[in-house]
DNA sequence: CATTAAATGCACTTCCGTTGCATTCTTTAT
DNA sequence: ATAAAGAATGCAACGGAAGTGCATTTAATG
């Protein structure tokens, strides 16, 4: 049994076949992914498969999903240690204006806000648009 | 010639009998405006026209646009002195899980984020999800 | 009044996310 | 090993919301 199938069974998702591939070809990802982005690199499978596979690592908390203004979701495999179920990894998200991808900043966690009285903050969500450090020349 | 006719005209606006309802419909509300409520509230009215209305205060700069991670795209008129076409008006906007409402929060900056070298930011979305005043019990 | 431009109304499209249900595969119990 | 149960997959269709093309109406101008 591999690293990836232990990966899935200790979080209560059975590895199968696509689901491992579609675990792996987000791990050597290093942004986030859409759906298209897994319909075009498995050509062969089914959307709804794909679709169905994120949500399920997103429920059972190995991925979570990036909501970055482009209108299309994203999902990012989760850092170890990474609590997003429970809201408290409040990272940021760069979206690329020019190469249009998105990426998690895993180290920049959204500052903490002092909200108006009455105010009861549950959740945040920060994306920074602009220009990525491989579109920027670095 | 009333004070919404004349900003309307002032910002290159013809100052339709539509368009002074729909700018009077938000001047009202505290609330960030989705089409459907304007739908909702002018029912004689054709949705592309207000479609169209709320586009054409955007790009003349009276309103901005909101992005809550609805999915639902939001409206709200520009306070004075909004830069928000310069990308400089960057209020925070919070929307409330229980009554499902976006407000802008135009006091509260979003505060400067240092980003890793190479990145070069142009603009900034910061929704903060949680319980409003009204739904705290204040 | 005639001419021109802008605003509106209506129909239709596109995009993406989502669901229902039949089928196939995998696990578990007998 | 076989049968039964449960989960995953494949296929088709739906849904909401944004957006577009074009004919028609309304307003502005000389
Ligand atoms: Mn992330
Ligand atoms: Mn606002
Ligand atoms: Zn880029
Ligand atoms: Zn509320």
């Amino acid at each position: 049994m591999t690293e990836i199938e232990k990966k899935l069974e200790n979080n209560g998702i059975r590895p199968t076949a696509m689901r491992i591939l579609i675990y792996k070809f987000m791990a050597q990802k290093e942004v986030a992914i859409a759906l298209t982005d897994i319909e075009d690199a498995f050509v062969k499978a089914e959307r709804t498969t794909l679709y169905r596979t994120l949500k399920t690592f997103e429920d059972k908390g190995i991925v979570h999903h990036i909501d970055d203004g482009t209108g299309i979701s994203k999902y990012a495999l989760c850092e170890q240690g990474c609590n997003c179920e429970l809201d408290q990894d409040l990272h940021l998200h760069f979206h690329c204006s020019n190469c249009d991808k998105t990426v998690c900043l895993t180290d920049h966690k959204i500052p903490h806000i002092n909200l108006p009285d009455g105010y009861i903050a549950e959740d945040a969500n920060l994306v920074i648009t602009g220009i990525c450090e491989k579109c920027s020349g670095h």
